[in-house]
DNA sequence: CTCAAGTATGGCGATATGGCCATCTAGAAA
DNA sequence: TTTCTAGATGGCCATATCGCCATACTTGAG
């Protein structure tokens, strides 16, 4: 059940990765298509190398891949699990709305 | 498909208070059941402060929820969503060491 | 080879996070 | 009441994170 520590800082790690707001929009825009670098910096409407490093962090985590196409480098989720990652979080988003209604209620 | 600045904002914050390894390993004991403060300070080996802050950013993203009795405070989890979250987490670690090996083996 | 587009990386400042100590509060027992 | 245990909070310092700028690297075109 109680897990070693080093196993926690494993899990954790990946949950850190996916705990930025641009990360979670980037991986969403993912899940439909894969793009580039380019085209991602676009959608965030960051600095080049901003989007960059997100995306070396979920590479690096093993929630990317990517995939050399000429000049551009090529991105696409290289899990098929984030379902099941968001998932709990909106459950979690809607058992908050609900505990605040329940406040206001009372 | 894709979410506003303050959706992926909220959807972020859940996942940074879930992204660090004493926090794994609290919401891991309170699977089994439900502990006071004091428990968990011993269990986690940190200051009483520490457990203390961490238990709050828990309770505070409504991932657990607190009820007082006596002078203790007995924390419980709140969503029964977390396994989703902890079989995401796992599938991405498989998928990280399976392509670590993939490296060695070429 | 030279140039330009697409990316990655180093560095820096600003901000956030995490840990402990000290302190304050709440409830139970003497 | 005083005292003790349980817990929360403020403060402080060390470290991590994030964003941009500047720069280096890579690849295809000319």
């Amino acid at each position: 059940m109680i897990k070693t520590k080093a196993q926690y800082e494993a899990r954790a790690q990946i949950a850190k990765a996916l705990a930025h707001p641009t990360r979670l929009l980037l991986l969403d825009a993912l899940a439909d298509k894969d793009l580039c670098v380019c085209e991602m910096t676009e959608l965030v409407g960051a600095d080049q190398s901003t989007v960059s490093k997100h995306l070396a962090i979920l590479k690096e985590t093993g929630i990317l891949q990517m995939e050399k196409q000429g000049a551009m480098n090529v991105y696409s989720l290289r899990c098929q699990c984030l379902e099941q990652f968001f998932g709990c979080i909106e459950s979690v988003l809607r058992q908050k709305v609900q505990a605040q209604q329940e406040l206001v209620e009372i």
